[in-house]
DNA sequence: TATATACGAAACTCTAAAGTTCCGGATATC
DNA sequence: GATATCCGGAACTTTAGAGTTTCGTATATA
């Protein structure tokens, strides 16, 4: 019997799809995003900075939601490492383990990624739902865990609401790039470890 | 010698602007502002939505933007009142009295109307100006004045930072609206004050 | 080598919304 | 009562951007 592939029936003549551009476009996407925010977005400006034309970008993506979507998606794969995390036997090591200057520069820049994004949120839900996965999922989780061994080894309060503590560094984050406009400093994250989480969890100094 | 007014010579003839539309437009403005979002709202929508023809809006306000600012403005007036701040005797007293069902309701409707106008922040001075105005300072400043009478009375630890400790409630509040799009309840509110604010400032329960 | 598709670039269509003008009717001044 | 401006409503012009098509060229299969 013949090859039968009724579902998406490849073509065999003519020059391949170069992959390799989904990757720039992608990329692209998410520059114009930052800058001008979605609506603020056309097609054209993505496909200039990516040095395409609107219909290779049209080829792959059906709409502009859909070219979006799949750009914010993307974004998960630089997401914290949940398997990699650090133990350093203090909760205030493996909190400033987490914040050194490259995690810190591109939490800002999704952040202002998501910036554009966020009138969107309201409007589709599969925006806030891509949106909780890159940018508040995997912060959480991460710290969830380390906050979980901090109480196994008994350095925090036992009655401390860590679901709300866990979202204390992104809520402050997220405040800070989306409404105050200001860079996101480890000063600024220190203080919050130091004067806020720490404390409110019940670690001693 | 006769009246000289050089400056915007009223005209002394014709049918006066009814400027009570003034509030109903700038009404209408903020609800269509908090359903669908700065990009999403057209003119006609806001002249619908007040019962006035679009010729009116643009009587009154030369462009888009600057009626949206205008309307964003407005707000700060239903801010908290500084000069009647709640004083219980207690931090946690005073901090719960804020969190009265209609405040909540207000800052909810506030954030949903700041959803909207996220994206222009970035795009535009004036916006984050305004923002802030409306939206953070009204709020930091009252928590300030709440925090540092229980620093005078020696209810709080003498090195808390009060300066983050003040955007602790506003950053919760905003991240669960604006990026988690749930509801601002009591419980909520509840758990941030006891789960985080007052621990966090070493007042002992 | 013929064919089919990809590419970048540009021309093109279509639609929606900003902003303007005009209408008939109302309300004010002189 | 003549005139000027307001009102809501609707027709209108203009512009910008989404999405499509076309063109000359490049690259793949058969």
């Amino acid at each position: 019997m013949t090859q039968s592939k009724l579902v998406d029936p490849k073509p065999k003549l003519g020059r391949k799809r170069d992959h390799t551009r989904d990757a720039e476009i992608l990329e692209a996407t998410l520059d114009v995003l930052a800058e001008t925010g979605y609506d603020g977005m056309t097609i054209e400006m993505v496909a200039a900075r990516a040095r395409a034309g609107k219909a290779t970008v049209y080829r792959r993506w059906p709409s502009k939601p859909e070219l979006v979507l799949d750009a914010v998606a993307g974004m998960k794969a630089t997401a914290v490492d949940l398997d990699a995390l650090p133990d350093t036997g203090t909760l205030r090591g493996d909190l400033l383990a987490l914040i050194k200057a490259p995690t810190l520069r591109e939490s800002e820049h999704k952040l202002k990624i998501m910036t554009g994004i966020i009138s969107m949120i309201a409007r589709n839900p599969e925006f806030a739902a891509a949106t909780r996965a890159v940018l508040v999922e995997p912060r959480v989780s991460a710290n969830r865990i380390l906050f979980r061994r901090a109480l196994d080894r008994g350095e925090i309060s036992p009655d401390a609401d860590i679901d709300r503590l866990c979202m204390v560094g992104p809520a402050m984050v997220a405040f800070r790039v989306l409404v105050l406009q200001q860079p996101v400093t480890r000063e600024f994250m220190l203080s919050i470890i130091d004067g806020i989480v720490l404390p409110a969890a019940g670690v001693r100094p």
